[in-house]
DNA sequence: TTGAAAGCGCTAACAA
DNA sequence: TTGTTAGCGCTTTCAA
């Protein structure tokens, strides 16, 4: 009468049945945790084998109270920054046979932020990784319990929980210097939507001209669009004041080019623009980008490193941050005699 | 003699005493399985706030045999068209209370496949979306069961699994006609790496020129990165047979634009270039891309959708795939008389 | 080195 | 509507 109906997937009493051993035999050789006879560990994995048996990750979870998960938390997936940080960690991870999720909350209203925090919670990871490039990754981090392994990702250093920072304050320093001593009287700065009051490029760059004596102009503020810095660029076309502009990134940069260029206004010849990143489409845009470069998939990776001492106990450890690397190209040269 | 030592996450029995009622009556209020009389239900809800209760997932999936976790696979998580399809899948299953996880499968070689699919099938997922935009996503897709609900998202319809695509050839075929009407006498493409022997693209870009009778001449192949886009762009700036040129998407077609200004060409004066996907940064480039629309975000919230369906059981229904749209911009012209 | 027994935190079946 | 009883598929004591 009985058949084989439905051919259920084999679970690990199966797998003890098929070798003569006990359930937690097979899982010692699965997990390691003792010694086996080797003659039982072959015919273990020979059931395994024949029975193409995988241990559920849940099941296991829930026994050991131990996932193989770990979690990051971004305000955005596709921009170019976060989606490279987040391969960065998803290769590391990988490597070390962790599964990742990814929650992004996309905005501070505490209702979202709350569900965010539980969507990542309930499925208690072994760890977790925040990118707080953003206000909404900060408004999470803040509402994150203390007692599971989190490191942040940001530009910015802060206090009270493990990072894998990029010196974006120092870069952005560079980059102004550079600037100035290209011989511009001052430089403006075009911002990306800052994660804090101020995040680690206004810092710098406002940081270089008080060094250099002058006294910082007003911002431009951009949003994380292209288009937004195209409309900015065609504002800083018709101020015949402004020769060199410090953009938050190389996107930006493209847009606000686009936008002098709208205006009648030529990069570098009557204006300087850099950007930061060092995006891939930097080299390829015309004029080519000025710019830093960021590692932003070593910075995942050190992330993950960071995680995965805090995951084994280890004392927490901030990572140092890279020296950054200044990319100079061709879109910013001498101010212009006429300006 | 005893205190609060480790303050230990409440579990569902801490809030059912509490409450002062049973297990399942706090399950119930929590699944919405049964009805629970108002009063308990109040009792309930209040012991899980005083005790800051929250359900295990994990438990919750291996006590009912269903997760709400739905599994990414990709072979790539950064370049533009696959970030912008997984925020579109993410968008969606977040919205439904899914937690989502990405498994990227760099090669096609079988241990790191199979390592994928391991990873994956672990965690036992409610549903799988696999990127099948190229060979190592074919690759996975090819070794994982069937009796899993699984939606494949790509740019080209195929048998056998549900389906959610971008109607790539037709869009390329659209793009080709455009060149052509123009007044060229052929177009020659450059293509990115194909997902199989031929991707959509490079497809429609055949069925346009063989429409129009012309035989279509030797491909250029292009890498991902817009730098071997450069290196082909010089190689046809050489060319003077040359004057239209459809890349397989808009960081390839920058590449090519950046090779061809390296040789002294001028686009759209001495070429035309277009491109394909419609970049964020299309519209900003100089000259700004003629290319055409990709919806992915859109594309990856299809996919999910199509996905909740095989999650309950609907009949498995295929996509159908928007309207490519023509996006005539400023990279394409007449061929100039001279050449 | 191995097996028996006891959970992990929850949901499902079944009576009451 | 509710509680009791059984598990889900593993890992972890604890003896042997």
């Amino acid at each position: 009468m009985a058949g084989k109906n439905t051919p259920r997937p084999a679970v690990i009493a199966d797998v003890a049945k098929l070798a003569g051993v006990s359930v937690p035999t097979v899982s010692r050789v699965l997990t390691g945790a003792a010694r086996v006879r080797p003659e039982k560990e072959r015919l273990v994995l020979d059931a395994i084998a024949k029975l193409n048996y995988r241990p559920s990750a849940t099941a296991r979870a829930l026994a050991s109270r131990q996932s193989h998960t770990i979690a990051i938390v971004a305000g955005n997936t596709s921009q170019y920054g976060y989606a490279e940080t987040i391969r960065g960690v998803e290769e590391e991870a990988r490597a070390d046979g962790y599964t990742v999720t990814i929650t992004v909350v996309e905005t501070t209203e505490p209702d979202e932020v709350e569900r965010a925090v539980a969507l990542v919670l309930d499925q208690s990871p072994a760890g977790l990784v925040v990118l707080k490039f953003d206000p909404p990754g900060v408004a999470v981090l803040e509402r994150l319990p203390r007692d599971i392994p989190i490191v942040a990702v940001s530009g910015v250093r802060s206090r009270d929980v493990a990072q894998a920072v990029l010196d974006e304050s120092r870069a952005a320093e560079a980059l102004t210097e550079h600037l100035l001593a290209l011989g511009h009287r001052t430089v403006h700065h075009v911002r990306v939507p800052p994660s804090r009051r101020e995040d680690g490029r206004t810092t710098g760059w406002r940081r270089a001209l008080k060094k250099a004596g002058v006294e910082p102009p007003a911002l431009f503020e951009a949003t994380w669009s292209p288009e937004s810095g195209r409309t900015i660029g065609q504002e800083i076309g018709r101020d015949r004041e402004i020769t060199a502009v410090f953009c938050g990134n190389d996107e930006i940069a493209m847009g606000v080019i686009k936008g002098l260029s709208d205006v009648g206004v030529r990069v570098p010849d009557d204006v300087s623009v850099v950007g930061f990143d060092d995006h891939p489409l930097a080299a390829m845009w015309s004029p080519a980008l000025t710019t830093v470069r960021q590692d932003f998939g070593g910075l995942g990776a050190r992330a993950f490193e960071l995680l995965r001492g805090a995951m084994s106990g280890d004392a927490v450890r901030r990572s140092s941050s890279e020296l950054p690397e200044l990319v100079v190209r061709e879109s910013a040269g001498p101010p212009a005699a006429g300006r």
